[in-house]
This record gives structure tokens, C-alpha cells and sequence, in this order.
DNA sequence: GCCAACGTTGGC
DNA sequence: GCCAACGTTGGC
């Protein structure tokens, strides 16, 4: 059992578009980096993972979300029209995998600034210097953390 | 809008 | 395999 970060700019895809969608699982589509793809594809069912606001206003930890359906091949790579559009990804081996999540919790919103104070979040991933990928992975003494601050 | 940091691409 | 150029991320 393993725990995620995984980021969406509520631009794109908020936690608001997840409660909207509760009960619905969510296609994780989207993801053009080969190590968060990787993460993506080690995930389980029923694992679970923070919901990351990222490139906005007030960046941080506004949700939980659990792992729905395993990876499989990420639809929009395929498609023209899609600004995720691979032309290079082959069909018979496709690129690009997501995995589909579903809304656990809207919590209250853990600022970047608050992750950074506690000793106990300041060793994620995500915060380390320059760190980009949009999932990452998090101990189980970070996701003990990080549930407190939501509370 | 700026800019540091990083990943990817492609010529050699 | 190297590495410069380029594009992207994401906080500020």
C-alpha cells in the first residue's frame, strides 16, 4: 500500500470538478512525463493520494482521492484534436498510461507555505528543489502528516 | 511576467 | 553518447 501526490491546476481540473463528480471515477489523462507515467502504472486499487492545486492563487493539498482503475492507455494521445495529442505514441504500444481516481475528501486546504513549515512534509518529493513531476510518491509518515494539517 | 530548474529533442 | 537549444513547470 503506497501513498501519491498527484497535481492538477484547478484551472484545468479542481477538487470543486471532483465533488462535483462524486461517486464517478476520473480519467488522470494528461500526463506527458515518463517518470510520473511510471507512477502512475506501480499504482493500485484503493490506494490513496493528496490532491495537489498547482499554478494558482493559493498552491496546495485540497483533497483526497483514491486510486480507481489501474493504469491503462491514456485515450487523448490518440486523438488529433486533443491538446495531448502524442502522434508519435504507436497504437499497438501506446506512451501514455493513466490511471482513473475518485473523490475521497474535500478537505481544507493545506498551503504550500504551511507544507514547508512542518519538519514533518518538508522531506516530500514535491517540495524538494526544482522538483516539477506532477505525481509523486509519499511516505506513509508524510501522509500522516499531511492528514493532520487537513484536519 | 519573470525566472530557476528540469526534461526532451536532435544534430553531430 | 554528448550537449546545446528549446519547451515546460510552477512559485512568486
Amino acid at each position: 500500500m503506497r501513498y501519491w501526490l498527484m497535481k492538477s491546476e484547478p484551472d484545468e481540473f479542481s477538487i470543486d470538478d471532483l465533488v462535483r463528480a462524486r461517486g464517478q471515477t476520473t480519467s488522470w489523462f494528461g500526463v506527458r512525463n515518463y517518470q510520473a507515467r511510471n507512477y502512475m502504472r506501480d499504482m493500485k486499487v484503493g490506494e490513496r493520494a493528496l490532491f495537489y492545486h498547482s499554478s494558482c492563487p493559493e498552491p496546495g493539498i485540497a483533497g483526497i482521492v483514491e486510486i480507481a482503475k489501474l493504469a491503462h492507455p491514456d485515450v487523448t494521445q490518440f486523438d488529433p484534436k486533443s491538446p495531448y495529442y502524442d502522434a508519435k505514441s504507436p497504437r499497438d504500444n501506446p506512451r501514455w498510461w493513466n490511471v482513473d481516481v475518485r473523490l475521497v475528501e474535500k478537505t481544507r486546504l493545506v498551503p504550500l507555505a504551511a507544507m514547508r513549515e512542518d519538519p514533518a512534509l518538508a522531506t516530500m518529493v514535491t517540495l524538494r528543489r526544482g522538483n516539477r513531476l506532477s505525481i509523486t510518491p509519499v511516505t506513509p509518515e508524510e501522509w500522516k502528516a499531511a492528514l493532520k494539517h487537513t484536519r
